[in-house]
DNA sequence: TGGTTAATGTGGTTTTATGTAGATATACAA
DNA sequence: TTGTATATCTACATAAAACCACATTAACCA
């Protein structure tokens, strides 16, 4: 699939726009394979259909952090569009760097009217100008690998807002101490979006269970729930429990 | 449909209005066609109609919304290839927001170890994690029609930095007081980033030419350099030759 | 090897853009 | 004012495109 994108992108980056037709003839294909196609590039959100052809959106030229991060994985996937359930049309949010977060907002793109604040670029590049949503972006130094933003600034900035939801992820899940982080930074980031927030959302697939990282972000009672894709061994139940942490499996 | 409104778009732009008839004639398709097209304008309230024709609501005064329609990629793809040259390997710059500017960012994406600071999340999202870019990113709330981030914090985060050069799109040039934006915010933020760089230099297409807009940038001597696509016409020549800036025309 | 899955092709149906023709409305001049 | 040319509106026709369900192929993995 990812091959015929690419072809397909490398079409329409050259006048940023073409027809369907064309492009079909062009790579030897049929018009429904590149109408396919287009209609991935659609929903990440990339390009604009027009009867009987598509055209690049004015910004999103290359879909390089976006799609560097959103690699199809179906476990973080269904995590995405549970935790995205739990979000109403119109609600407030906050969304930090993460691969399981950008896998929400991808999720979110089905929502409208949200009020989204986030550090994280491609949380930004999803969801801003769509369905009315506003976005509010932290700003800072970019971090390379995944496009997050962590200075003092960025700290500063969210904490003006007060929103429902904080959905975050973490490095780790233990039974005697709660959440963890590898990063310090990152970690002052997560208890200041919780201070924020109604509720905090944690967001992990199982293999976070058990897993060590040496920053505990806060105490088990700072979170409200937690989404993830297996029910979690029983230590951890437990821990959860007694947080009074409530557990949302994705389907 | 909406590749008609795109052509229909074109050509009230060049004038500003137009009769339904020379339109059909024009486009090569039916007066029907061409009242079907206006009436979705008008609907959403870009046009207005009169007897026999249509035409552009502000025009001069709003060009952002057409702006999305009328996209001249090719030359802006020219222009920015162009301005891209003109920046070294390892160097800073100051990019805003903008669709040429978008253009420069992506050319700028051959280089390398390049300091970009932005305001607008397509520009960051093209030079992140790119080639050993340090990207820094101007937070607050994105516009959604463009991505970018025009607030206090964001104009205050930038003032940071001293950098090379600063490139900026311009809504018009005009023979008599130079360089013009249609939004207040803008035009500080220009100011801000013009203060902040050795060399400030414009990109503009040709069309801009004598188009009027309300807000006045700077002084023309603030600005050192002109990337376009055609040779200006004589007035506007004389005036950048005056103010010390030199023109450079994409190949 | 067989079985499962992802990508593409095929045929038939629905939707869209545009054209055509006739009825109605509007501008303007005598 | 009335008459006439032109513009607009409405309804229907048609070809092309989009959509949908199913078949086929290719690839991958146990």
């Amino acid at each position: 699939m990812s091959q015929r994108v690419r072809e397909v992108l490398d079409v329409l980056n050259e006048s940023g726009s073409a027809r369907i037709q064309d492009m079909a003839a062009r790579l030897g294909v049929t018009a429904e394979t590149i109408r396919r196609t287009i209609a991935v590039l659609e929903h990440q959100g990339l390009v604009t259909k027009v009867h009987g052809g598509a055209s690049l959106k004015n910004w999103g030229l290359e879909p390089s952090f976006a799609q560097r991060f959103v690699q199809n994985q179906p476990t973080k996937r269904r995590i995405g569009d549970t935790a995205a359930g739990l979000i109403a049309d119109g609600s407030s949010l906050f969304l930090d760097v993460g691969s399981t977060t950008a896998y929400v907002a991808q999720a979110l793109r089905q929502k409208h009217d949200l009020l989204v604040v986030t550090n994280s670029l491609p949380v930004a590049q999803a969801l801003a100008g769509q369905n009315n949503n506003r976005v509010f972006m932290a700003g800072g130094e970019l971090r390379s690998h995944d496009g997050g933003a962590f200075g003092a600034d960025a700290l500063a900035f969210v904490r003006q807002f007060r929103v429902r939801h904080a959905i975050l992820s973490v490095a780790g899940v233990d039974a005697q101490s709660g959440f963890f982080l590898q990063d310090l930074r990152e970690a002052e980031f997560s208890r200041a979006i919780i201070a924020c927030a109604d509720e905090a959302i944690v967001v992990a697939d199982a293999s976070k269970f058990g897993r060590v990282a040496p920053i505990r972000i806060a105490e088990p009672g700072a979170f409200h729930r937690l989404v993830t894709d297996a029910p979690p061994p029983p230590d951890i139940s437990d821990m959860l429990a007694e947080a009074g942490i409530s557990v949302t499996l994705a389907g």
